[in-house]
DNA sequence: GCGTCCAGGTCTACC
DNA sequence: GGTAGACCTGGACGC
């Protein structure tokens, strides 16, 4: 448990349309930062590591409907100087998406069958970036070959026996563990105590990749979207799936559950073997959106249940 | 209660 | 370059 005590303000204006409530806090229950944040009356609890220092937020919205700021409260340790204030004030304007330009994406999506029934519910909704590389690909790791029950209860294993608790405002935060911290453990060991099966050996070899030396997100995203993504797969357990979520410059990530889902809507029904179908409804993916492929996706499965009512189809939650 | 099947992929060996 | 089979665990299902 690190209790973090010394506290800032930041104040982000951040480019419209932006809806706080829906960006921090997606409606398919994805967390920010952490699976362990908590999100109450248009507030977020959560944290994560920024230059290798542990950093708790609090954040809200402030202003206007449609000109609102976000105010962050931020917690360190120590007092934080001029510099680490400027870098936590650059980072989470970069992983919040502040300066994001939404109107391609819109303009693509009213004249699309499928996304324009997404943008009522989810307008102002912005994709963010995951607090750091080893923490996105422990979520991509645990996701394979699992119910979503069973992926939240190992990650969530994960945090509760190696992770760090930061302690702020009257609120404790779990966040993901360190590459160096499970490096540094057997994978027999983290295959008993998170019942992780098979993914534990990729997880133990990924942290030892990782905590050697890798690209972060922010310079991952510098590369551009297909070198991201080779550089991306190079990584232990991860294959094209699972860089498709990691890669900070989007992909479209289509496993056997999504594959249902815009089968249905690329096709009018479920393919008969999902697995088989991945590649195919990948491809007529990326062919019908391009560049916003990953925003389509985004917006489609934060929108299940209108999307269901809205074209007369059963898409299956997650 | 017990056995079998299989799930929101990836890797490896083999052809 | 393509593909079958192995890989953990736990819930669903049939008996």
């Amino acid at each position: 448990m690190t209790k973090l005590n010394s506290r800032f303000r930041i104040v982000l204006n951040p480019k419209r349309p932006y809806d706080f409530g829906l960006t921090v806090h997606k409606p398919a229950g994805w967390s920010l930062f952490s699976s362990f944040e908590v999100y109450e009356n248009g507030k977020l609890w959560t944290a994560l590591h920024i230059g290798n220092r542990l950093v708790g937020l609090k954040l809200h919205a402030s202003g206007r409907r449609n000109a609102r700021d976000i105010v962050i409260d931020a917690f360190t340790e120590k007092k934080p100087g001029k510099v680490f204030v400027n870098l936590v004030r650059g980072t989470l304007r970069a992983k919040l998406s502040a300066d994001e330009d939404l109107k391609d994406f819109y303009s693509l999506a009213k004249r699309d069958k499928i996304l324009t029934n997404t943008l009522k519910d989810l307008y102002g909704m912005h994709s963010t970036e995951d607090a750091d590389l080893f923490s996105i690909a422990l979520l991509a790791i645990t996701l394979q070959m699992a119910p979503l029950k069973r992926s939240e209860e190992m990650l969530d294993s994960l945090i509760r026996n190696y992770g760090e608790v930061a302690e702020f405002d009257d609120r404790k935060v779990g966040v993901p563990p360190l590459p160096q911290t499970l490096a540094n453990i057997s994978a027999k060991e983290l295959k008993s105590r998170c019942k992780l099966g098979y993914r534990a050996r990729y997880i133990v070899k990924l942290a030892a990749v990782i905590s050697r030396g890798f690209p972060s997100l922010e310079e991952l995203r510098c590369l551009g979207q297909d070198e991201a993504k080779n550089k991306i797969m190079t990584l232990p357990g991860i294959g094209d799936y699972s860089a498709d979520i990691i890669n900070p410059g989007g992909g479209f990530p289509i496993d056997v559950w999504s594959a249902d889902v815009f089968g249905k809507l690329f096709y009018g029904k479920e393919p008969k073997n999902g697995r088989k179908e991945i590649k195919r409804i990948k491809k007529e993916g990326v062919k019908r959106w391009g560049l916003w492929s990953w925003y389509a996706f985004f917006y489609v499965v934060n929108d299940l249940e209108n999307l269901s009512k809205r074209l007369g189809i059963t898409l299956r939650l997650q």
